[in-house]
DNA sequence: ACGGTCATACCTCGTTCGTGGTATTGCGCG
DNA sequence: CGCGCAATACCACGAACGAGGTATGACCGT
């Protein structure tokens, strides 16, 4: 019972290397490989793979997004999200969207071919490590769509004035907004509440 | 005449998928792989390979500081710098320590091939998309030791007076270091000083 | 010896920011 | 139906910031 797998990446190199790393193991198969995130449905609906290793930062579409539309239509889909660093936002965003489980890039190849067996199984896979950051991170910070909206306009360094002009809005408005995005990040400075979200992956510096 | 290749890169998927990428060509092998920067300088001096492969960003040590300390001892060395995103920084850096090219990492495996094949012949590489970025960048930002310094802890949140309490200088020394930070950065506020240097990899939220 | 740049420091002035408080509307949840 | 909460808005105030200018000592290269 050979296990069928879809990567998705839009690096090439990790795309190799996760294949590598996979089909070192008798009963592993890649099945194919998307590039970014409007590709993963078409080549899911296609091949239909046992599991999908998707990383989450990707053109075109969100990998959140793309879980959400895989498990839309399949829902007993099973999704391994694979990221950069721990302590992304988007893991949790990625579990709550319906990944039964995530992989650090810098994790060994033994992890990763451990990772999809229990998800083939149907398992819910939280890498030891982790489990306790996981735990760390309860207080888990959730901004609103507004409050998100003004954070990423904040770092791309516009004033309370200029944001709310974009969002046309009060300049008093975009004060408590910003206001309570530094007290639910737990900072003073607007300055340190884009790195500290951009380092979370609260926030990307791209688009 | 075979090509010898060390691959440095922290993230073992990375490692393996351009070992992948490379192992294909019949005239190429891969004689070591480094995790961090000061095990680059043990595997040289070990295998002395005709050409490195290493990523900027490494644990223990930088990427341009292991370039750094090759060529200071092996003025031949071959050396091309591996980056994530265009427009880092790093690039520079990297060129200028003495990195005879780069690549980026969402490239194919024939342009890695080719980038490889010419640093082996001694040519310097530069791949044809970012030539063009690499002229944009004339307008090269220089920041002093203390400039940069002055724009981490700025990135930290940290406020004027804080800063200067932390480099012992006045606030006002400071405020002064700021404003010539945002004129080479060509912005107005300290927000988007910090979030462009991040971008053009002028500065990294670790450390 | 001279020009350039870095780092330092001080001053002023107007703008922006962050905090406190109050208040209204609308929505979802029990 | 209330309760909470998001979003909106206004006010006032002190702190922080950014722009402008001037100046001095150190160092570096010519």
């Amino acid at each position: 019972m050979t296990i069928r797998i879809l990567i998705a990446d839009d690096h090439p190199v990790v795309r190799s290397g996760v294949r590598t790393m996979l089909e070192n193991e008798s009963d592993m198969v890649v099945v194919a490989e998307a590039a970014d995130g409007v590709e993963i449905l078409e080549l899911y609906e296609r091949h239909a793979p046992d599991v999908v290793l998707m990383d989450l930062r990707m053109p075109r579409q969100d990998g959140v997004a793309a879980i959400r539309a895989i498990v839309a239509a399949h829902a007993n889909a099973r999704i391994v999200a694979l990221t950069s660093y721990e302590g992304d936002a988007d893991i949790y965003r990625a579990l709550d969207a319906g990944a039964c489980g995530y992989l650090i890039k810098d994790m060994l190849g033994k992890e990763v071919v451990g990772a999809v067996r229990s998800a083939a199984a149907g398992k819910r896979i939280i890498p030891p490590g982790v489990a306790s950051r996981l735990a760390e991170f309860v207080p888990r910070i959730d901004l609103t769509a507004r409050e998100l909206e003004v954070l990423q306009l904040t770092a791309k360094g516009l004033r309370n004035r200029d944001i709310a002009r974009v969002i046309g809005r009060t300049e008093e408005t975009v004060k408590v907004h910003l206001k309570h995005i530094m007290a639910k990040l737990g900072v003073e400075q607007r300055t340190e509440a884009v790195t500290l979200a951009l380092q979370r992956g609260i926030i990307h510096l791209d688009d």
